[in-house]
RNA sequence: CGGGGUGUGGUGUAACGGCUAACAUGCUGGUUUUGGGUACCAGUGACUCUGGGUUCGAAUCCCAGCACCCCGACCA
């Protein structure tokens, strides 16, 4: 893409009520916009990274047999009530309507009430089980209080995926391979050493829910982990009988500070026992369905990663979620410079390589270098007088402080999968 | 929801209760410059969040509302 057809622009200074370096820095460079407290637009360049972080995840979740698909974001009270959760009283960040036409409806703040509804439709046998359904969801909770950029919104991106199994001993099994599919998510996004399933709260039917966490000092949450064993306990669970369970003292454990960018539950056969979801077995017995649920935040995503990889120039994403891979730049007006970089802009752009072309025109080497950081793409190519004259390119990483020459032919050849 | 703070051109800041609300940046036009936000000239752009009140006079003081930020609580 041509940055003279970007409509989004740098600036030098963040909103003076952003605080959060991830709003700061994705404001700058602009990839978000701020439309209320908790509430950020993704313009193009955010829009991208949200894209490629949703195609490693649909990736990963089409491998463990999950079925993409959407629900709607407006939901009925009735499906609610059946598990007493419309009360605001009991959900505390209910979003809700009247219709014109008589009636209430909430906004989505969760979809595990109206899928199970909907999912009844399809299962009255064994044989219709089991069913790994996910879908990309705008999640709306009415939060008392927004709060660090994109970490904690009233309206934001969430990957939730639901697994309908016979029995415990089926549902562990997925349970169990969700767990590495999230590894592996996590890995490819840049954050798999800093990111812990974590033991935590795990509601009325089993003692724990495993918690992603990843190391980010903008996170809520407090963990303890020890890197070794592998372990990690959320401070919520932690007391002596968990550390007896898990076999590990309390000085082996560190602690840090994390945030939250997945979770996964095991509901057992409550919520489906509530609802009415049942299956008849071989024998012709009328057994409730085992239900669980796993999530991960994708804005809040976007937010850990601006946290975590990023300087006080600007950002610096993984090549995995970067919005483009190249960013090339090409430095001042001589017309056999510009036809080079034109050149070679159109052979990347041909082999589907994704790049951000530089081709303003007036704006000095200076200003494009501080935007080039600020932007974060991984790889910066500069074109000017100097490297024409040595029919070569300038490639710099982002996360480098050095460059180097490397000819034309060689340059294409190294980004060509 | 409890506590604290802040609202001034697009953005960041300034202005004792008193001249036409200042500066930087951005943007427009021009000259200049071309490997780390080049320099200069000329322009552009604000009912000082909203509504009341005090005062001869309010961006400035008071009250209310709204918005935003921070701390806490909350976060199946």
């Amino acid at each position: 893409m041509r940055q003279t057809q970007l409509f989004t622009k740098t600036r030098k200074e963040a909103p003076a009520d952003e605080m959060a370096k991830n709003a700061q820095l994705l404001i700058r460079a602009g990839y978000v916009h701020k439309e209320m407290a908790g509430a950020y637009d993704l313009l193009p360049l955010g829009f991208r990274v949200v894209d490629n972080i949703k195609k490693i995840i649909r990736e990963e979740m089409n491998a463990l047999g999950g079925q993409e698909f959407i629900m709607t974001g407006i939901q009925s009270k009735d499906v609610w009530t059946s598990t007493d959760r419309w009360s605001d009283d009991i959900v505390d960040i209910w979003f809700k309507s009247e219709l014109h036409a008589g009636g209430q409806v909430g906004f989505g703040w969760s979809h595990e009430e109206p899928i199970t509804e909907m999912i009844k439709n399809h299962i009255s046998s064994f044989r219709d089980l089991p069913i790994y359904v996910y879908q990309f969801q705008t999640k709306l909770r009415n939060e008392l209080r927004a709060k660090s950029g994109l970490m904690r919104g009233r309206e934001f991106v969430m990957k939730d995926m639901y697994s309908y199994s016979t029995d415990a001993e089926q549902h562990e099994k997925f349970y169990q391979k969700t767990i590495d599919a999230y590894k592996k998510v996590f890995d490819r996004l840049g954050v798999g050493e800093d990111t812990f399933v974590t033991f935590a709260a795990g509601g009325a039917f089993t003692e724990f829910s495993h918690e992603f966490q990843t190391i980010c000092e903008a996170g809520e949450d407090i963990i303890y982990i020890n890197r070794e064993k592998n372990i990690a306990i959320n401070e919520e669970v932690l007391n002596e009988k968990t550390l007896k369970d898990l076999n590990i003292s309390r000085e082996e454990l560190e602690q840090v500070k994390t945030a939250e960018v997945g979770n996964i539950f095991n509901f057992g056969t409550e919520k489906c026992e509530k609802m009415g979801l049942y299956f008849k077995n071989e024998k012709g017995e009328t057994i409730p369905v085992h239900l669980g649920s796993y999530g991960i935040g994708i804005t809040r995503m976007i937010g850990v990663i601006a946290e975590k990889f990023s300087d006080e120039k600007g950002l610096v994403w993984p090549e995995s979620v970067a919005p483009f891979q190249i960013h090339v730049l090409v430095l001042g007006e001589d017309e056999i410079v510009i036809a080079q970089a034109e050149k070679l802009y159109g052979q990347l752009t041909k082999r589907n390589i994704e790049v951000l072309f530089d081709d303003r025109k007036g704006v000095s080497p200076g200003e494009k270098f501080s935007d080039a950081d600020l932007l974060g793409i991984p790889y910066r190519v500069v074109v000017s007088a100097k490297t024409v004259q040595q029919e070569s390119v300038e490639i710099k990483k982002r996360t480098s402080a050095d460059s180097e020459l490397v000819s034309y032919d060689e340059f294409i050849a190294r980004f060509t999968v």
